[in-house]
DNA sequence: CATGAATGAGTGTTCATTCAT
DNA sequence: GATGAATGAACACTCATTCAT
């Protein structure tokens, strides 16, 4: 009994977590991290100002947590669909189709994560904070790629860690195209997969 | 006379406004739009709080003056220096190159920059605002990618548009690495180029 | 009990609103309304600057909230006790009467009053803002005179509109005279308003 | 010629003074005492900011100069045209006449005077000023109802004071009544006069 | 004396955060 | 735990006043 009462408490908070990121993720990607208000934020998930401060100590915490939970189910879900690849050049279309089918989903925290992207540091009140999700998320992009390179699949004269953030920077920017020109056409993803590939390993000359 | 006085005065004048818009630059890339204070602005430039709005009608004026200021300028050095192209190879050596020197001698507005680029649309007090400026210089470097495409120098299976994107986000990559290790070391410079350009013709295959 | 809660919350709420609005109603009077700061009304009801935003959207707001409570206050008691009268002549009289009455006990709101009656227009910068409540209350008194009028009680030579004014402004001297003589003799009410009466119909030759 | 020179600056000195009033009287009516800047009137008479501060101390004193100005500029003239009057009715006529034609030429400074006739002080900056000059407009007409009460033309069952403040108040809402419905009807005065004097001696009764 | 740029204190207003209910 | 009113520090912006030229 008190085991499932606990239980059904931490899943109750789990669900209010839930409910307020998923606010913070609309309103942060609409209004930016200054425009949106904790109380928008509370209101939208029908909660009361107060209230988001039982689950978040801060404004901060909120949006880390955001990020924290993103960016973690991203890379869960990479590391779980790459690890049945066969062999590296199959790990990074999965990287990429992956990533697509994550943003095609979430396409408000995406506005967030390339924000977020754009930042060397994050400054709130004089005090600077860096995002460990984010390195994380990069390393893990830079150890495929470190792969790649030892088997001979890319070039070796860059770093990993560059390679990733330009194969980041490539991903992202073809998101920000489709965003922008059509949010529902997440759907031909294996198309779009294949040319980012090949964009990424081959570049654009003719 | 009145004339050496009325230039006097309007240089001046440009003094100050090149004063408030270097401040303006340092502290919006430390603590972004939202954070750093009209005040802090004004005292980074040795003026006092009145004396900014002397010079601008508000904060996004500021802002938006920085921008304007820095792209113009940079967009006028590169259409100056890719006049003289003999190629459009050459024309994409040349955007590179002067991109990096421009960014290299402006890495306080870089920062601005590449968190300017990352923004679909600009909100401030719920009121969306564009920059005209940022678009103007996206499409100059298209019209370079589709002469490019033209020649068969560049594949022609993207939109010129896109695969300027992707360039002006290759080469800020590149940037925010260089920024990233070592701030002084653009120097360099034509080498990075050579690597950079490399890079988004030829991709990152072995 | 939700209904006594929902009263209770509402009832609090008017408290609070009638506390700024009192305090409101002191130092617009003393200090007009440039003059008063939301933070000295905010610190004379006893609450905190931002506090007094939560009842009042802004100063201005304030300000014609206080003018429409008076008045329709001031509006729906002369209405009440007029309608009993047995002739124009007595309406005319529990008009004063009722004037007296009322101001007597809001003599900082009667500061307010006659500087919003001494007012073409209203201009906050740059905006012009007209008080209905005010046009509403002297078109009801325009409505007395008119009857009266029509009564033959009131020479018809004059626009009713133009009596009403001259109605009020006498009202108003007479009461600007109590006030600086000694505030408190308000009691010999009835004695006043039959002067007021008789100066207003038949003038002052001897 | 120390003279002449002397009396030419004095002369240039008064037109400076003149020219700043002019600009005061036109701002302070449109805009009030508040909204009317240092800078915008200054301008308006077509001098610089700082000028303005050589001929009057602070904004204040540039308001109570206006005012001083005109009404000593009112009150002579009243002096010059009453003392010619064979009996204190005629005083009283030529009274209401010589304020129409004031006002009817001095229709900004009109918004100020009756702005400043309905405030029992002046507060600026929590300081308290008097205006002596009205007291002393004030004072005069007393005088004359005074002898009108002597003379048995008015009644002397209410102080001078007072009836004079009631003339004012008469006088005051005719002429606002003026230059609502159209500003440039001040051509039969003395039609208008008659009327104010029927109604200040013999009221409105039918 | 005239100028008008510079000053900086002061205002209205917002919003992250707290806490009594 | 949930609430949402209260708080108060902080910000953008204004404008009377000064003073170097």
């Amino acid at each position: 009994m008190n085991t499932s009462s606990f239980t059904r408490k931490a899943r109750d908070r789990q669900l209010r977590k839930t409910d307020l990121l998923s606010a913070a993720a609309c309103l942060f990607a609409l209004q930016g991290y200054h425009g949106a208000t904790m109380q928008d934020i509370a209101r939208e998930a029908q909660y009361d100002t107060g209230t988001a401060y039982l689950y978040f100590k801060d404004k901060e915490a909120l949006y880390f947590s955001l990020l924290e939970e993103k960016i973690s189910g991203l890379m869960s879900m990479i590391k779980e669909k790459t690890s049945v690849a066969k062999d590296v050049r199959e790990k990074i279309n999965i990287l990429i189709y992956e990533n697509l089918v994550f943003f095609g989903s979430n396409q408000n925290f995406f506005h967030i994560f390339i924000s977020e992207s754009s930042k060397f540091r994050w400054v709130i009140d004089r005090k600077i904070t860096a995002s460990a999700l984010m390195s994380e998320h990069m390393n893990y992009i830079a150890g495929i790629i470190k792969e790649a390179q030892q088997q001979k699949v890319i070039r070796s004269d860059f770093k990993a860690e560059h390679v990733a953030d330009i194969f980041v920077a490539i991903l992202s920017t073809v998101i920000v195209g489709l965003l922008k020109e059509k949010p529902s056409c997440f759907e031909n993803i294996k198309n779009i997969s294949g040319y980012i590939f090949d964009l990424f390993m081959n570049g654009v000359k003719a």
